[in-house]
DNA sequence: CGATAGTGGAACATCGATGTTCCACAGCGG
DNA sequence: CCGCTGTGGAACATCGATGTTCCACTATCG
């Protein structure tokens, strides 16, 4: 017998999947909605959310981890040391805009909830490391530190997403002004 | 005889200024407390805060319309019209910087609230006439559009913000760490 | 001194969100 | 078919925030 049940890839999966996915989207619009809110946009009762998720705090903390997860495979994927420090730069920044709301709900529950900011976590290293290779290999300003870069990364991608939410501007447009403005601040 | 009374420079006038403030503070670190919170903070009862404000929206109207005149002030104070539109960009910068948790406030209170975004207000559009003027002038990136620019420049703030707020940088190392940033973005 | 403005606090009603319990219904496999 | 699993919905209790009312206290000014 399985620890986990034949079922945690079946019916039980998918529905927690269709919660989660549902209370990414409400809380970004409205991070005080109520759990009825995220249940209907849901599809699902508010019963089977509290099944889910006996408390409210159960819900955002998946939600926190689950947005971690996003970030630290989104993270790996841009194979940050291949290449110089500033292309890895520009692989994350595209990485990270691909998760979308996932990315604006990571960056907004990190202040309000615990002060769990992104220097905590397992792959803020990595990046800070990828940062440390550019200054080094020349192709990242010196006298910008590792930390002010990357909250600089994380500050230009919420303005270019609001672009694209905002319908100023299109998807791939936002994305490279993004990645422009990125270009020309790390520049040495 | 006065229409508004001789009090509403005395007392009164200072009561409300004192919930003003605190609610700033109090809704910068968390934006869903409490009046009693804000009250407690104020160092006034919550009977008084209901007094001047009778709703709680009465309280974030009136603070979403006092965060934008200081926006307003600090507009005029940066006299945009003077040298070259990235020299305004530069003013403009250190005069929001110094605005600082009300700043917070205007930016984050813009979506959930109404969706007022800066677009809408008075001092929006001299903003967009000094970039296009930095366009022209030659010392701002004409690929770059008004609204973008002016979307960096709240980003880059928040993010200094961030810095000097949970100690990373000194206020100061943080106003010149952006300042230098968006130098470079808007540079042609 | 006496009146008035401004305040604080207690008490109360209300409302929405939350969390729990229970029951009914549908699908699916043995 | 029967039982199990997952679900939806109604009903209920609870809790914290909100808004209101009323009364007492203090300081200031005529």
């Amino acid at each position: 017998m399985d620890l986990r049940t034949a079922a945690d890839t079946g019916t039980k999966a998918r529905t927690r999947r269709a919660i989660l996915d549902a209370a990414v989207t409400v809380l970004t619009a409205d991070p005080a909605a109520s759990l009825g809110d995220i249940a209907a946009a849901a599809g699902v009762g508010r019963t089977t959310v509290h099944r889910y998720f006996p408390e409210r705090a159960d819900l955002t903390t998946a939600l926190q981890q689950m947005g971690w997860e996003h970030v630290v495979q989104a993270t790996r994927r841009a194979r940050l040391t291949e290449g110089t420090g500033a292309d890895g730069l520009d692989r994350l920044c595209q990485e990270y805009f691909e998760l979308g709301n996932v990315l604006m709900l990571v960056f907004n529950y990190s202040a309000p909830d615990g002060d769990v900011t992104w220097d905590c976590d397992p792959d803020s290293q990595s990046v800070l490391d990828l940062i440390t290779r550019g200054h080094r290999d020349g192709s990242i300003d010196s006298t910008l530190t590792g930390p002010w870069i990357r909250d600089i990364l994380w500050a230009l991608l919420y303005a270019a997403w609001q672009q694209s939410r905002t319908g100023v501007a299109s998807r791939h447009q936002a994305l490279d002004s993004c990645l422009r403005a990125l270009h020309k601040v790390v520049a040495p």
